[in-house]
DNA sequence: TAACAACCTACTAAAATAGTAGGGATATTG
DNA sequence: CAATATCCCTACTATTTTAGTAGGTTGTTA
């Protein structure tokens, strides 16, 4: 399951996408309309403009945008950044990779099996944008 | 990620699985063949046993064995019963639904998304059997 | 220089995870 | 029936992760 952590950072991403040309929005006001904790928010945008999907400005007028277009922003992106791997399991991991003890991976059942499974979930992921949320209420 | 707890209960269950028909298995010596702590694994195979996909003896001669066939146990069944919740957000959960704070269900785009990646995972893992594991290392 | 707004470091509380301890209940065998 | 084998049950503990909070710092604009 996604982190609380998580489903924050993809409501703000997702006002953002709505503001997506319209310049910067405040912490603030996406506190406020998003009902998401102050200070927790400030940290989730924040580790959000480091992995480069959000650019910021400081002072009046400042606030927060997306670097990129909605369209150009995946899933699979936003929660490799928040919440971590996508795969079942570490030594099934693309991003966050992890030898296991004790198993012969060429043989090991288990992990072919959730490769396949993570190749599925992944196909989605990284093909659904923020566009494609935004879509959805039209 | 799976927690730890469902890597121990797919290593015992896979070792059940190699041994099945052929009378019950030791909680001990499963935990010295794969490694896994004593106690610990006690609790996970009561656990798989109260979730019906195990059978136990006790007393001399007894031990646990799988209740149905490799191929009748499916991978999605031991992550709901040990890991939890498949879908990556509570209001997509098929068998642990909850509802959402401040989200319209059919309009919330993201939802949708979660709902589209939960489909492509539970179609790999509801097939999955123990058996196809088995049939890896072969 | 005042105000604004993001940035940074560090802390805390609660929950989940990963076990451990120790005895109890039940079945088998001699 | 006694001894042994084996699973069963309740409860505890340590560690890690999650979910936040607090308060000061830096950079921007007017």
């Amino acid at each position: 399951m996604l982190s609380k952590k998580t489903q924050y950072a993809f409501r703000a991403l997702i006002y953002l996408a709505e503001n997506y040309g319209k310049g910067p929005v405040l912490i603030s006001h996406i506190s406020v309309k998003k009902k998401i904790p102050l200070k927790f928010l400030e940290n989730i945008l924040n580790e959000l403009k480091k992995a480069d999907l959000l650019e910021s400005k400081k002072g009046k007028g400042g606030g927060y945008s997306l670097k990129f277009s909605p369209r150009q922003i995946n899933l699979a992106t936003v929660i490799r950044v928040v919440n971590g791997p996508i795969a079942l399991l570490p030594c099934v991991s693309l991003n966050f990779y992890e030898k296991c003890e004790d198993c012969d991976e060429d043989i090991c059942g288990l992990r072919k099996m959730m490769t396949i499974t993570r190749d599925a979930t992944l196909k989605i992921l990284e093909k659904k944008t923020l566009e494609d949320i935004l879509l959805v209420g039209v």
